[in-house]
DNA sequence: CCCACGACCTGTGGGC
DNA sequence: TGCCCACAGGTCGTGG
């Protein structure tokens, strides 16, 4: 689900309440998510102070006082709840979530200053660790990832040496978290869109100029969204509740048979499959 | 190494 | 209304 515009909103909503937060209990309600959860997982965070909350990629990292640091994936029907002191103050205000099944409430957290922090997950694709924090970047889930994309190792250059003789789809290149860290099958199409590239064109066949606006629109369109605070499809929501409301600035995504909104362009968005996955373009426009 | 595909799990929305 | 199937924001493992 969560793409890192959905992972950045969720992370600055519960930085305010864990970040500085000593944990006062920890409770697993089933040993496992996606994978088992960490041996002795609640008692090694219980009494533990979070001293930041940073993201990489789709991962949400909690380094914690006692050198572990606390690593949390939301894979696709992933979200935090937050109760108590630091929860939103005034429902209403804006376009709340349907609130979360209790079914699914797998893992909480309790801290000094008295929030709940609950994770919800129905189809368990999300996941977790705990793992020392000074081998943090070598540890297996983050030490493939690529770039983050809004930061400064990510531009043509590199996009142009990570793709040299790949011939698969550029599509499907950039949804491989070891090129670049965070993108998703949302954020991909509406990119390519952006730059008025093919998403079934072969990633080392595209020029530098061409890669350069792929870089610029892969910047804009997550900027955006988290601006926007993330998308809501189904499940998303942040971490106080709010719905995100990106989805309303898709340009591709989900729109096939509906015109293509680029100035000019008189084509349709078409679905094909890439993957497996569910691609959006414009076939007149993207090329 | 590259790549396509199935698997994991539950819920929902659309079509009939 | 009700049922069934397709599909969903991600990632991993397998097999060619």
């Amino acid at each position: 689900m969560p793409e890192l515009p959905e992972v950045e909103t969720v992370r600055r909503g519960l930085e305010p309440v864990l970040a500085g937060a000593r944990l006062r209990r920890a409770v697993t309600r089933r040993s496992d998510l996606r994978f088992p959860l960490p041996v002795r997982f609640a008692e090694r965070l219980t009494g533990r102070r979070i001293s930041s909350l940073s993201r990489r990629g789709k991962y949400i990292l909690a380094p914690l006082d006692g050198g572990e640091t606390l690593i949390m994936h939301l894979g696709m029907s992933g979200r935090f709840e937050i109760a108590g002191p630091g929860a939103p103050q005034r429902p209403g205000a804006f376009v709340r979530a349907q609130p979360p099944d209790p079914r699914h409430a797998h893992v909480f957290f309790e801290t000094d200053g008295g929030a709940r922090v609950t994770f919800y997950d129905p189809r368990r694709f999300g996941y977790m660790d705990l793992a020392s924090s000074a081998g943090l970047d070598d540890h297996p889930w983050l030490e493939g990832l690529g770039p983050e994309p809004l930061g400064a190792d990510f531009h043509a250059g590199y996009l142009a040496d990570a793709f040299a003789a790949r011939r698969q789809a550029i599509k499907t290149v950039m949804l491989d978290q070891r090129i670049v860290a965070g993108l998703g099958n949302i954020y991909v199409c509406e990119a390519l869109f952006r730059a008025k590239l093919s998403p079934s064109r072969a990633a080392g066949a595209v020029s530098r100029r061409r890669l350069a606006g792929l870089v610029e629109g892969v910047r804009a369109v997550l900027a955006e969204a988290i601006e926007a605070g993330g998308s809501t499809l189904r499940d998303y929501a942040t971490a106080d509740g709010a719905l995100g409301y990106f989805q309303h600035s898709f340009a591709v995504y989900g729109r096939q048979g509906e015109p293509c909104l680029r100035p000019g362009c008189a084509g349709r968005i078409g679905r094909t499959v890439q993957g497996g996955r569910s691609t959006f373009a414009c076939g007149v426009c993207q090329r």
